[in-house]
DNA sequence: AGCCAGGTCTGCG
DNA sequence: CGCAGACATGGC
């Protein structure tokens, strides 16, 4: 028997999603291998599995999984607060059980500067390929499999390492941020205990962090389920469906972004987060474009924009 | 081949 | 301030 195995088993008014809460873009780092989750969360390789309303585990114990994936918050309360509007109430029916998770900020605060400007699939690669070369492999596995590499790690090598991980330009966003926490290691953990608008701030003083990339850090990493991250995604469904563009708006501004963050938040309350999160993961459904997910997908005809 | 992607930063007016 | 371009890469 694998160590750390065990079973979980959910209330009956509990529901999860694992695969979903897993695939839906909030990490980067599961894959899907012979009927289990793969991933990596802090030292260790994490298998899970969801069979009706059980959580199988290997690699871990289960207050660790219980923690990571959030079973301790009452997700019909969330979703119940949230449910304020036809088009909310419909990504709820398609995504009831997709749960925030508890991420390292560390892993999400980097993770979230590599997804910048780019696609779902390169930004799980850019991961792989930054814990592949500069992480600790962890042993007792077929596969190689490597620790997110701690800020120190990202820096020692001469960068030649840094540029082969295919970044682009944020490389150096990365190699920046890696450097101010190295030199103030408990920088994060300080901000885990700022108020958000606080945290916030602290957060776009790191090098490739604007306003999506900070709320997403926030909402992923920190856990501050108020936080409304705008995305070209949500921005395309929030005009479509609930505040249509000022007219003479050029594309995507700065400011409209920040409006429709403000609306988000306003309309949607304390869980704003779950409601992008449902937004986001039902985008295809509300929008009508085809999106991508890992793993072997069956795919039906594509519904028409709109 | 060309458009687009879970945007950010810089340099103008 | 607010806005336009640049930006490095690869998925589709």
């Amino acid at each position: 028997m694998l160590p750390g195995m065990g079973t979980i088993r959910l209330r009956e008014d509990q529901p999860l999603d694992l695969s979903l809460s897993l695939s839906c873009g909030q990490a980067f780092r599961w894959e899907q291998r012979e009927g289990w989750w793969e991933g990596v969360v802090g030292e260790s390789l994490w298998r899970v599995r969801q069979e009706g309303r059980r959580v199988i585990y290997s690699g871990t114990t289960a207050p660790a999984v219980r923690h990571y994936l959030a079973l301790d918050e009452n997700l019909p309360v969330i979703l119940a607060s949230i449910d304020r509007d036809p088009v909310v109430y419909r990504s709820i029916e398609a995504c009831r059980g997709l749960r925030i998770l508890r991420q390292d900020p560390w892993e999400i605060l980097i993770s979230f500067i590599c997804a910048t400007n780019t696609n779902i699939p390169r930004i799980r690669k850019m991961i792989a390929s930054l814990a592949r070369t500069f992480g600790k492999r962890i042993p007792g596995s077929d596969e190689a499999v490597y620790t997110f590499p701690v800020p120190e790690a990202l820096l020692v090598s001469c960068g030649d390492h840094l540029a082969a991980c295919r970044l682009g330009y944020r490389d150096r966003s990365v190699a920046g941020t890696a450097g101010m926490v190295e030199e103030d290691p408990g920088i994060l953990n300080r901000i885990a205990g700022f108020p958000s608008n606080d945290a916030r701030a602290a957060l776009l003083s790191f090098p490739g962090v604007g306003p999506k990339a900070a709320d997403c850090i926030l909402l992923f990493g920190f856990h501050r389920l108020e936080s409304f991250p705008v995305d070209v995604w949500i921005r395309r469904i929030m005009h479509d469906h609930y505040m249509p563009p000022p007219p003479g708006a050029k594309g995507s501004s700065e400011k409209e972004d920040r409006r429709i963050r403000e609306f988000g938040q306003e309309h949607f309350g304390a869980y704003a987060g779950y409601a992008q999160e449902y937004l986001f993961c039902a985008r295809e459904l509300l929008n009508g474009v085809k999106v991508r997910s890992p793993g072997p997908s069956s795919s039906g005809t594509p519904p028409a924009r709109r």
